[in-house]
DNA sequence: TTGCCAAACTAATATCATTAGTTTATGATT
DNA sequence: AATCATAAACTAATGATATTAGTTTGGCAA
């Protein structure tokens, strides 16, 4: 029922996600990514719908190995300790694979179920380590958000050299991150 | 010692600027750019030096326009108004041209003069409001890099397509803003 | 063994950015 | 006022890329 199992859409989405961050250009091209599959490129229309695909296919993958990590992070870890470690998780990522990590915001289409699926693990993580702080069902959402503003804004600024001074850049990041627990505690009851 | 004034590169990138939150593609091309100034293609490479130089000309504008707007608006307010002011201008600039705000940070060399110059408007603005908060220079630095994690990693995500769910999303930048500076109130001594 | 069908291929097209080389308008010089 | 030099705009050509059309082929099912 599957002639040929050379390719499929897992594959070529890993093995341009492998390209991204190795590729000096400004984007991976399907030309690249079918040479790196020693294949040709029209060959990928059969299992990817063009670009825009692609793209969706590599925020989520992104997004699943986000999450992944920042699951791993958290596990053992409660309050600020579990905070500051998925804040460390999540920049690492994002460090270790800057155009991955970018490409989890790419998606052409984020209402896309598959990108709403993988996120929904994240936000797993997220409210399980704010529990202890006993938030509102309202005010966990606004908590969430502004954890995920933090992190992703740290990092993104980081990742376009923004942060030019000649001052510890982990140590703003820690601020950041304590800071806002510490505002957690004040709102909730923890 | 300027024949046919008609082309230069501001007006080459201003034009940029404008059309790149009216095109529906997902680039503006260097033809659509010639075509709004009833030119030839090539004609631009007499004053850009391709389109990575487009970029970090757009990047600069739109650098420029931000710090304008955010100066304009901490105009005769202090401490926490300010920053709120600021934020909400910050917010206001990057929903109405999305794309010009995106591109204040994709330019090719972060390092380029032009951008640190136009950056530093935006700097002053921010460590004149910090200025109540009677922060060390380096709790300065840590500030600022946190204000500016704060709004861009904001309204980043939510320019995504990130905020999902149907809870105020005023509110919940509302409430970071807000609990920055009250974690700045803690640290500072105002 | 045969036939079907998806998967991979070749060939062709359209869109871009970019470069080379030509023409021309305009300010400067005689 | 006429001419010249030069930068600005042009046409033409090239190369890269995504995408589509149409052909070939390999592997599973009957």
């Amino acid at each position: 029922m599957a002639p040929r199992p050379g390719l499929s859409r897992d594959l070529i989405v890993k093995t341009a996600a492998d390209l991204l961050d190795e590729a000096d250009g400004r984007e991976v091209t399907l030309g690249q990514i079918a040479a790196a599959l020693g294949v040709r490129t029209p060959s990928l229309y059969n299992h990817i719908d063009g670009q825009d695909d692609l793209l969706r296919g590599l925020a989520v993958f992104a997004v699943r190995e986000l999450g992944a990590r920042i699951s791993r992070a958290a596990i053992g870890r409660t309050g600020e300790d579990a905070i500051l470690a998925i804040g460390h998780a999540y920049r690492q990522f994002a460090h270790e694979r800057p155009r991955l990590y970018q490409a989890s915001l790419r998606a052409p289409d984020p209402d896309h179920q598959a990108l709403i699926d993988a996120s929904e693990e994240i936000l797993d993580v997220l409210r399980l380590v704010l529990k202890p702080y006993q938030l509102s069902p309202e005010d966990q959402i606004h908590a969430i958000r502004g954890l995920r503003s933090l992190m992703h804004g740290f990092v993104s600024l980081e990742l376009a050299g923004g942060f030019g001074l000649p001052v510890d850049i982990d140590e703003s990041y820690r601020r950041l991150l304590t800071g806002f627990i510490r505002g957690l505690q004040r709102e909730g009851g923890a």
